[in-house]
DNA sequence: GCCGTTTTCGGCCCGACTGTTTTCAGTCG
């Protein structure tokens, strides 16, 4: 073992006082451990070669500690630190590691909002659960959020949505240097990857030696750390964010695009189709053109994964994907009856104005009283509202449903009662997340079974990159919503895109259809849409099987219908 | 838990800073 230092010593001294307060342990104790610490980590002479005799005789350092002191020397940990890790998650530990927030705040966020890990504090930064805690505020949750935001990136990964404008600006800025005849997106970015490691980008230009100098300087690259290997410049950004930009030449860039855009199982099954090395002589004026020589129609980048795209596109039954601007409307949506930034007036006004047709309104049940959710007297008030809204913006149109909580034993929110006044009904897991897989998915059927489920919300709960979802049997869960006629969500916000897309697959062949939602908090978060549609597209999600890709005339006999068997079944 | 004596228990490291407060709590180095 490696020698350890009066700061080593210090610091286990430091992090058990850290665990002592957020559990609460006695203030002096844990000060004497502060205060050992701070005066350990002045001292000069080292620790580990004093005799333990004299270790009493440091100012600070009594009887207890000059024991702790030769623990530590000995098997580098102490037996309090080990006990406290161990009935403390690891993810609470990393919070309190978290610039700006210390064991008392920390303590506050996992016991009264059940924060558990960074990502989930990530999380409810974004839903702007912390201002209203008590010695939280706005300035303390935007540090907290670009903390952790550090943190996550530092690990390698972003969201999609985190790097796709960055990816977009860089495009348009090379574009316009003048320097390129021609430039694009490739690899996991054009593909629409929920996670990315990086930004690709391919580069057209004749006379490689012109650029090589000036694209360093460009205004778009300031603060970037410059590396290049032969014709890829690697840049890295302050944040972290790494941009692939890869030299082609106007000749090869076709084919440069498609050799960078499909991963490498797509590519090796095309490669099996080529025949005597006719992608390496042929010049190519498009992608499509190099598809059509493999004898293939064009297979979409979204589709490019290595799956059976390839076998599908011979034998000429690829899907026609979903598309953005298919979407007529906009389900499971938050306003400021439960936790929600904008009432539902300026929700549903600014649907309408984006051109949906219709909204559902779906703020959370009684049992989410962290968000604020509808008692039975406040669902009432707000069915009043819709009613007024509904007249006043017709033909615009507003949908009653809820987000209903799914409690443990898999029962909705409500009595039947009322879960029969709402036009629709979106039920998730909010609570208990850490069942076995078992009990979770018996969870989940027990809500799918419920005549008045209309859609099945998020349904594994997992935030990429902060947090699992809790394993469920997807094609249990899967079966039953066709059974029942469930509409499954793919909820958009690029944390979730829940229901994975390599799931949607199985969906279709079930014929269950998929809602894109976005969880709207915000006005804003309208737009997640688009990058659950960017995943959807990659499961090959159709117009015909995107539920709300249907008209509001549609949507409304569904509803009914659904209505109608709830009715039966009781 | 440690210290320092007013020798047996009461008070404890510190100064700056920030953000949430309305007189202070929490964090950092």
């Amino acid at each position: 073992m490696e020698e350890l230092s009066n700061r080593d010593i210090a610091d286990v001294f430091t992090e058990t006082a850290k665990l002592m307060e957020l559990h609460n342990a006695n203030e002096f104790k844990l000060k004497s451990l502060q205060n050992a610490a701070f005066v350990i980590s002045r001292l000069e002479s080292p620790l580990i070669k004093m005799p333990s005799s004299e270790l009493e005789l440091i100012k600070g350092i009594g009887k207890s500690i000059s024991q702790k002191i030769t623990q530590i020397l000995s098997t580098g940990t102490l037996d309090e630190l080990e006990t406290f890790l161990k009935e403390t998650p690891t993810g609470v530990v990393e919070m309190m590691r978290i610039k700006g927030i210390g064991p008392k705040k920390v303590s506050v966020l996992w016991k009264q909002l059940g924060v558990e890990t960074p990502g989930e504090l990530l999380y409810a930064c974004n839903e702007n659960r912390l201002v209203e805690l008590k010695g939280f505020g706005t300035k303390t949750q935007d540090q907290i959020k670009k903390a952790i935001e550090y943190k996550l990136s530092s690990k390698g990964y972003f969201h999609y949505a985190a790097l796709e404008p960055l990816g977009e600006e860089i495009v348009t800025a090379l574009n316009q240097s003048g320097l390129f005849s021609n430039v694009t997106l490739t690899g996991a970015i054009r593909r629409k990857c929920e996670l990315l490691q990086q930004i690709e980008i391919i580069a057209a230009v004749q006379n490689r030696n012109e650029v090589m100098n000036e694209l360093p300087g460009l205004k778009i690259f300031g603060g970037y750390e410059v590396k290049q290997i032969d014709s890829m410049f690697v840049l890295t950004g302050p944040e972290g964010v790494v941009v692939n930009i890869l030299l082609s030449t106007p000749q090869n860039f076709f084919k440069d695009q498609f050799y960078q855009t499909g991963n490498t199982a797509h590519i090796e099954l095309l490669r099996k189709l080529e025949t005597s090395g006719s992608l390496e002589t042929t010049q190519f004026e498009s992608e499509a053109q190099i598809y059509s020589v493999l004898g293939l129609p064009f297979i979409e980048p979204e589709l490019r994964e290595g799956l059976d795209e390839v076998d599908l596109a011979l034998a000429n039954k690829l899907p026609e994907l979903i598309r953005f601007e298919d979407l007529k409307g906009s389900l499971h949506n938050h306003s400021t009856y439960s936790d929600g930034m904008h009432s539902l007036k300026e929700m549903a006004v600014a649907c309408r104005d984006l051109g949906y047709e219709y909204l559902g309104i779906c703020d959370h049940s009684k049992s989410a009283f962290y968000a604020n959710g509808l008692s039975e007297e406040r669902i009432i008030q707000q069915h009043l509202e819709i009613e007024k809204l509904n007249t006043e913006l017709a033909p615009f149109r507003i949908f009653k449903g809820i987000e209903s909580d799914i409690l443990h034993n898999g029962n909705l929110d409500y009595p039947d009662a009322v879960l029969n006044q709402f036009d629709f009904i979106v039920a998730s897991v909010h609570s208990g997340l850490k069942m076995t897989e078992e009990k979770a998915t018996e969870r989940l059927l027990t809500a799918i079974a419920n005549p008045f489920t209309t859609i099945l919300g998020h349904p594994t709960g997992r935030l990429l990159l902060a947090r699992e979802g809790y394993p469920i049997n997807h094609k249990a869960v899967i079966d039953a919503c066709a059974e029942h006629g469930v509409v499954i969500e793919l909820n958009a916000h690029p944390y979730r895109l829940d229901l994975d897309w390599r799931w949607i697959r199985y969906a279709l062949q079930k014929n269950v259809m998929i809602s894109v939602n976005p969880d709207a908090h915000h006005i804003s978060g309208y737009h997640d849409m688009y990058f659950g549609v960017c995943v959807a597209r990659k499961g090959h999600l159709t117009k015909k099987m995107t539920f709300n890709a249907l008209s509001a005339t549609e949507v409304e006999e569904w509803f009914l219908k659904r209505k109608q068997v709830s009715h039966i079944v009781k």
